[in-house]
DNA sequence: TGTTACTAAACGGCCAGTCAGTTATTTAGA
DNA sequence: TCTAAATAACTGACTGGCCGTTTAGTAACA
């Protein structure tokens, strides 16, 4: 035994983001029951023990996970909205490219598959997720869609049903990577899904004038 | 205890299925590791040793749940698309209405809901849902677009891409019926959607040619 | 009376959560 | 600056309960 290297440091301030950083990779692969403590702990570089000393029980580390994984993103896609404040066409492409950008390089799209799997199991979360995220980004693209209407910009239709068709095929793709990937099926390239989606969806969506 | 009524039945023939519909219900409300035989047992008014008789395991039997849920619809989507040989518009307001009725009427959506959840941890299901049902549904529709784009009905385009731009909202409105809408959400009204969606997108796909 | 579908109780492995002890670090006294 | 006592972060072995699975026995039906 190496006399000069202790055999653990004692980093309290940093443990709880490690411990939840290391959650989500586990969480991830496994879903939340097949999850085991032991592997959260290992990964994290802690003894099991040590969770307990910053988490009550396992589904309190879930909700952090589950609840970090939102701050960022909804402050970003009301940002998004506001910045764009012209045509239609043009917050489109800003925001599902900056989307897609999220869900490519972030585990925003593991997470959103765990929350869709336990949803039943967890209302609360199902609940935070759709309060404080889904619901917001949904909101914020219906309401520039119907403000769009109101300029003429766009056809009559429910604004609601636009902004779920506008993001749908995005979503769609990153459960698809998430779940049939892995077994062999043809990944869907997103730039390339959004970029033929937004170009063939915005000429049925935009009035005459409004075309480019 | 009434003397006249025996304690249970000899029905070996049908348990097999009840169980399985016992079992599609609780893996349904539960996922399937919160899933407890006990309650499949109940549910299926067997005792849980029974189960045992039938099946070997309790994943036998999410096997049995998921595997049941595929055949009578991938059969029902070529079908479709074979007795729409002529414009596309017909073809896709026949499978768009067919699979919103399905997804409806059916727990298919529970079903799907449960494949994603549980790719990572059942990698052959999804390889088996993707192989026989999703694949081959998406294969059928893709083809039947590039069948339309050989006819100049359909504009330049990759015709996958197409396939998924249409299913997707689809897809998406279920589950977020089976996830947000228990917590509250606004649902969708699935016609609604896709008789939006198809009109919307038709006129970004079709050529001016083939518009109506 | 024999066969076997079925029940109910018991088993055992697994794992979330606990706890008594250990070690890093801080504080305070010399 | 060194040392010792005090503090609390951390470890790892342990446990209690849950639940999938087994099995010995029972009851339905031919």
């Amino acid at each position: 035994m190496d006399a000069g290297a202790p055999k653990f440091r004692r980093r309290k301030a940093d443990r709880p983001a490690e411990i939840v950083q290391a959650a989500l990779a586990v969480f991830a692969e496994k879903g939340f029951a097949a999850a085991k403590l032991e592997d959260i702990a290992r990964q994290a570089g802690v003894s099991k023990g040590a969770i307990y000393l910053y988490f009550e029980t396992k589904e309190d580390i879930f909700r952090a996970v589950v609840g970090q994984a939102i701050a960022p993103n909804v402050v970003a896609v009301k940002a998004m909205a506001a910045a764009h404040p012209g045509p239609l066409a043009d917050l489109l492409r800003g925001v599902t490219g900056h989307i897609a950008g999220i869900v490519t390089h972030t585990p925003l799209g593991c997470v959103l598959k765990m929350v869709v799997g336990e949803a039943r199991n967890f209302p609360e979360i199902a609940r935070v997720w759709h309060d404080e995220l889904v619901s917001q980004a949904l909101g914020t693209l219906t309401a520039a869609i119907a403000a769009a209407q109101a300029r003429g910009e766009v056809k009559p239709g429910d604004p609601r049903i636009y902004a779920l068709q506008l993001i749908a095929p995005l979503l769609v793709a990153v459960l698809w990577r998430e779940t049939f990937v892995p077994v062999g099926a043809e990944p869907f390239d997103l730039p390339a899904v959004m970029s033929q989606h937004i170009d063939t969806l915005l000429l049925g969506l935009l009035t005459e004038g409004a075309r480019p």
